[in-house]
RNA sequence: GCGCCGUUAGCUCAGCUGGAUAGAGUAUCUGACUACGAAUCAGAAGGUCGCAGGUUCGAAUCCUGCACGGCGCACCA
């Protein structure tokens, strides 16, 4: 029974680093195992498989640093109370530098408190690591691709587009810190009908700056900014257009105008620190290939059809999806002979998965969420099942003095995310959108976000990164609000990497510690879950420790050695905070 | 009618693969600057986790039904 036992015990740990779990979860989990492990040997745990430690932070820290309910949940197949199951493993953990106590508490959980020793190691990570720190490998490096934003080169970016420009972005700085292969990729739908109905808006408004009534369509673009395009190159070409042909002179306008919006998208998201790989034109999809072949949007369907995928029915052409979940069949070529957008999409898809991606990661509003389905079959037809995952991030709906401002591109009254950008700044909007669960709706107030903003959570984060600057700063003899000197050459000059750790062990400093210590969890959380708000939650618990650790523990003292030690913590934290920091998109100032 | 998301403190939201007394911010009340930045800290108060069943040692979490709100259900993009 031993042997098997040890089988399953290592079949056990290795599934733990399959999954990436981190270090200490890992060491932890595996002491634990080997306890059970011996209790089951020495007859004294009647059970025929060790079962998964499943080691977990408690929610209350005063229960200990780990936890595992594992008495509690073989209870049933050992025939045992929970409690004396805890007290036999607990009987079996050995001896181990780390753990500092063992307790049995509540209806059966084993509580594991690690030592100061342990505790106190981290703040060497932290700071040898610096930018690295935090950094697990679970993507093995892996390539994945991160497509956001992708909105329609027609106008300029709402707000919506803000929110999923930070999530990309923000799920893109995680994953790489999590050991994936990252490229961001923004897809421009620069062809079919609305670049055209695009292009007719702003020539129509080019007709009235020249003079001529027009009758608008309803199907045209209002927006004050198509009359501002069409103003620019009335005013660089002044009438030469008013005679030509209408097709031409819609086709012209549509050029130049798709021009100015992607310029337009590019500087408002590089303004806010989001920048891309690739710029993937769905055009080049439609376009021949050299020598007059097939386009990609070709070679997609008889892809599908090669497949077997692929039938005929009242003159279009159609995939069968629901071979794969999907609620039923998608038409790819219509009966007019145009392709859906669809098809241009299932082209897309397979072009990155051409590309060598192992994984990829689409970021959709939730009016598209309908759309899930039909493009997962695509991909599981295509041969890469699996691979693809979509985010739905809800829609954000944007106030201003309580009142409901719609969205939409077709109407007039539209606050753009450029605007939203100058009224409240790039780091607390950032944060703002990054702060809630992508399934959550955001219901966004100018205003509030205004006059709230200097109780803006971001702030309270930032402050905390600037104080620990000041800190640095009056340790080195600097003023405390100079700017002169940047942290980390205060730091060559004012840390010593000798301190003695050993000196900090009250309460503060020892909780601060822990907070650090969880930083590669919630790292690999957030890549496992793609969820930055895990990301924000962390770093308001961070910079409370190290407020609070603040307010109880001086650091520049006139005790030599202690001071040493504390300026070593401090900027431990400092650096992770401004690595969490970096994982938000958000600056890390070091005076506010 | 069908599908997806949401419903947790007055307000805005967390709550990891089911775990211990359901947390944080904010608002309200009470304290703390002759010391490194008070954009901070400490304390109090605040809850039928939308409703009703079910699963089990144990449910905010999983299952079923219902209610309310949002978004989708094209040979549109």
């Amino acid at each position: 029974m031993g042997r098997d036992v040890h089988a399953l015990y290592l079949l056990v740990t290795s599934a733990c680093r399959a999954r990436g779990s981190t270090a200490v979860r890992d060491a932890i989990s595996a002491l634990v195992t080997t306890a059970i492990t011996a209790a089951i040997d020495a007859g004294e745990l009647p059970l025929e498989q060790v079962p998964d430690p499943a080691v977990e932070r408690p929610r209350d820290p005063s229960h200990g640093d780990w936890a595992t309910s594992v008495a509690m949940r073989s209870a049933k197949s050992a025939g045992m109370n929970p409690r004396q199951i805890a007290e036999v493993i607990a009987s079996h953990l050995s001896e181990d530098a780390d753990i500092a106590a063992v307790e049995i508490a509540g209806p059966g959980f084993i509580n594991l408190r690690l030592s100061p020793m342990a505790l106190q190691r981290v703040l060497k990570e932290a700071s040898e690591a610096d930018r690295a720190f935090g950094r697990v490998d679970i993507g093995h490096g892996r390539r994945v691709q991160v497509e956001f934003v992708s909105a329609n080169p027609v106008g300029p970016m709402h707000v919506g587009h803000g929110r999923w420009a930070a999530l990309g972005d923000a799920m893109a700085r995680v994953l790489e810190h999590a050991g994936w292969k990252v490229e961001r990729e923004f897809y421009v739908n620069d062809a079919g009908v609305q670049m055209d109905i695009f292009g007719a808006s702003v020539s129509a408004r080019y007709l009235e700056l020249c003079g001529a009534e027009v009758e608008f369509a309803d199907e045209w673009y209002q927006g004050a900014y198509i009359t501002e395009i069409a103003r620019e190159i009335f005013e660089a070409e002044s009438t030469c257009w008013f005679d030509a042909a209408p097709h031409e002179r819609e086709q012209y306008f549509r050029e130049k105008a798709y021009v100015q919006v992607l310029e337009h998208l590019k500087r408002v998201l590089h303004g806010m620190g989001v920048d891309f790989d690739v710029w993937f034109s769905e055009r080049t999809l439609h376009a021949s290939a050299p020598g007059g072949g097939p386009s990609a949007v070709e070679d997609g369907i008889a892809a599908l059809r090669d497949a077997g995928y692929i039938f005929e029915l009242d003159g279009a052409t159609w995939f069968r999806s629901t071979d794969f979940g999907d609620d039923k069949d998608r038409v790819l070529v219509k009966a007019d002979g145009e392709y859906t957008y669809f098809a241009a999409d299932i082209a897309y898809h397979k072009n990155k998965f051409d590309r060598g991606f192992d994984r990829v990661i689409n970021i959709w509003g939730a009016d598209h969420h309908g759309y899930v389905a039909r493009m997962k079959a695509a991909c599981a037809a295509l041969g890469h099942e699996g691979k693809l995952d979509v985010v739905i991030g809800q829609l954000v709906n944007l106030f201003r003095n309580g009142e409901a401002v719609r969205m939409s591109k077709r109407t007039g009254e539209m606050v753009t995310f450029e605007e939203l950008l100058d009224e409240v700044g790039a780091d607390a909007a950032r944060y703002w959108f990054l702060r809630r669960s992508t399934d959550q709706q955001v219901d966004f107030d100018i205003e509030l976000a205004r006059q709230q903003s200097a109780d803006n959570p971001v702030f309270y984060v930032q402050y905390a990164h600037a104080r620990i600057c000041s800190i640095m700063r009056k340790a080195a003899g600097e003023a405390v609000s100079s700017t002169a000197v940047d942290a980390d050459s205060l730091a060559v000059e004012v840390v010593r990497p000798t301190a003695d750790l050993s000196l900090l062990d009250a309460p503060a400093e020892l909780a601060l510690m822990r907070r650090l210590g969880e930083f590669t969890e919630v790292v690999e959380a957030a890549a496992r879950d793609l969820a930055p708000n895990k990301l924000t939650r962390y770093a308001e618990d961070l910079a409370t420790g190290f407020h609070q650790f603040y307010t109880r523990c001086r650091v520049v003292s006139d005790d030599v050695e202690l001071t040493a030690a504390r300026l070593y913590a401090v900027d431990a934290a400092r650096r992770a905070l401004r690595c969490v920091l970096a994982l938000l998109g958000v600056s890390a100032p070091e005076s506010m």
